[in-house]
DNA sequence: AACAACAGGTGAAACGATTCAAAATTATTT
DNA sequence: AAATAATTTTGAATCGTTTCACCTGTTGTT
């Protein structure tokens, strides 16, 4: 491996001048600094990301740390933060937080191998996360409500958003509404079922512990307990699903008993996933902004990088109707 | 920031011993390295894992890059190059290397951030990525045919797949078939080609440059050339796109000329995608082991990291019938 | 009793850069 | 020509670890 030290040697300067002239350090003559390009150039020298992180105690990267890797869901989120990331000539990486506290993304925020990092990872605990955040390390959450210095969340509507829906299910002359739940722990669905259970009060209608099942968030199990439920249950006719993936398994269970969409039972998802729109029939759902999701983090992280405060933000998100009401 | 230095002065004891005992060397007395844990956990040290990898030269973690975060297409590959990185207890980073050599993913390789890569991006090239490989530094590749020592590919069939859609659209009777190409420079949509060709010419059909159109891989594009082609172009019987996503453009563009699929025109995708099985109608295609590539390559990976010898390898695709054809 | 073997601990030198403060050189002013 | 100022260059310290080579004292062997 060629070092700044072989350089230098090559150039006939020291070490110092090899560092500063290759950094266009004013401080250099422009002769010797020629001098020393040539000389790395000829070396084929690359700088040690490493040693040059160590010593200046930054890496300029920004780490964006995701429950699993692989779901669509994030691609949008993905491409926002890459975007911002890029254009202050930073580096993203990538890492999965699946592990909880001994997961690469935990890792990489204790061991300061990030400068700034957006979270979208229920795994790592409130805690946790508080405990690594720091001046030289804000962090953006973009999957709870979490605010201090070094902290700051992005999310969106989902109270109003899960409102918006149910409303426009009650508008539409739909009383009978299940709320088709995601896991109880988890941030986004807690809010949205409140949007559900408010909807349902101010339009004068209970809430009825019987029409709330829960779900996991995945299309199997959205197939599973809905086909249950219409196999047993009273009669409902509709069904606010607190994601569109179990929408997409509740209508396949709906269409496989026979039920007509939307006459008889119409659904309602949530975000919008690019599935939403082909199948049959299209899906009404509610959109929210993932791309601006990953924007608006990412800018935060700058802006608490360089020392100027940022506010925690939430998105407004967008009824989407299609046939499936 | 708390250093080793300060746990070892907490002890009472070296900071070479310090690191011994904290790495639980048998040097150390059982009883001292009680003590330098216990002052490491009071101090809340966190060993500074930059500081680390200059020291060791290695970093412990694999870089798998890819031409653009935010496909939908790459997640499973991600699954299983995460699994194995996991089972070998090392981290996973995922970058950019949209940039190509100015890329978040060109950097990590030249300074050596990673201690292997997997790399699905033509936007490096070949001559770059054999500069950057190194028996510290082996490299997979899953979009080209790149073989050195240290530099391996892991493949689909993609000409065996091309030949079986196209002979199974020919067992079908359907014999105008147009090809809807990905880019010229894309090596998969250059492979595709060849089966596309080759099956045309084993059963005694001859290549007829008009129909082969020429797309880009999306759904857009999918859309609209296959939309220009239907209305000015000869009668033709059957489509093979060269992937999915433009196959469900031209599904789109065939339903608004009102011809029927498959009675009027027949369309074969390729990649086997979430959204093939959910359009109507459901898309005949091409299935490759996305998830097994990530596997192999990633244990490709850690064979030539370990000195054994790796052999580069192509995974068979298959037929899934649906009702496209 | 003499010597080897060994366990436990330590100082100092790395790893490859950056950067401060001082030294060396060159230019400017009087 | 001397004094001062400005420009270049450099040695050495540093970032936070790991690890080699050495030292000290204890135990074991014959």
């Amino acid at each position: 491996m060629v070092t700044l030290r072989d350089v230098a040697n090559k150039a006939g300067v020291a070490v110092s001048t090899a560092s500063y002239a290759l950094n266009n350090s004013s401080k250099i003559s422009l002769a010797t600094r020629k001098k020393v390009h040539k000389a790395a150039r000829d070396l084929g020298y690359q700088p040690h990301g490493i040693a040059r992180n160590l010593k200046k105690q930054k890496t300029e990267t920004i780490g964006l740390f995701l429950n699993d890797l692989s779901g669509p869901y994030y691609s949008e989120v993905i491409q926002g933060v890459q975007d911002v990331v890029s254009a202050h000539g930073y580096d993203l990486i990538v890492g999965s937080a699946s592990g909880g506290t001994n997961s690469t993304a935990y890792k990489f925020l204790l061991e300061k191998r990030v400068d700034g990092a957006v979270i979208l990872a229920p795994k790592i605990n409130d805690v946790e996360i508080s405990r690594v955040a720091k001046a030289s390390l804000p962090i953006i959450v973009l999957d709870r409500r979490l605010d201090s210095d070094y902290i700051k969340y992005v999310l969106i509507d989902n109270l109003n958003g899960a409102y918006q829906a149910v409303s426009h299910l009650i508008n539409r002359g739909y009383h009978k509404i299940v709320y088709l739940s995601g896991p109880e722990d988890s941030f986004d669905n807690q809010e949205r079922f409140k949007g559900y259970q408010q909807a349902l009060l101010e339009n004068g209608f209970n809430l009825i512990p019987q029409r709330i099942i829960s779900g996991n968030f995945t299309e199997k199990e959205g197939y599973q307990v809905i086909f249950g439920f219409l196999a047993q249950e009273e009669r409902i006719d509709a069904i606010f699903s607190a994601n569109d993936e179990m929408a997409i398994g509740a209508i396949q269970a709906i269409r496989e008993m026979s039920f007509k969409i939307p006459d008889d039972i119409a659904i309602v998802g949530f975000d919008d996933i690019r599935l939403a729109s082909y199948i049959n029939p299209p899906l009404t759902t509610i959109r929210h902004p993932k791309y601006e999701m990953g924007r608006f983090a990412t800018n935060m992280v700058f802006q608490v990088l360089h020392g100027s405060k940022a506010e925690s933000v939430v998105l407004p998100t967008q009824l989407i109707t299609r046939q499936s009401t």
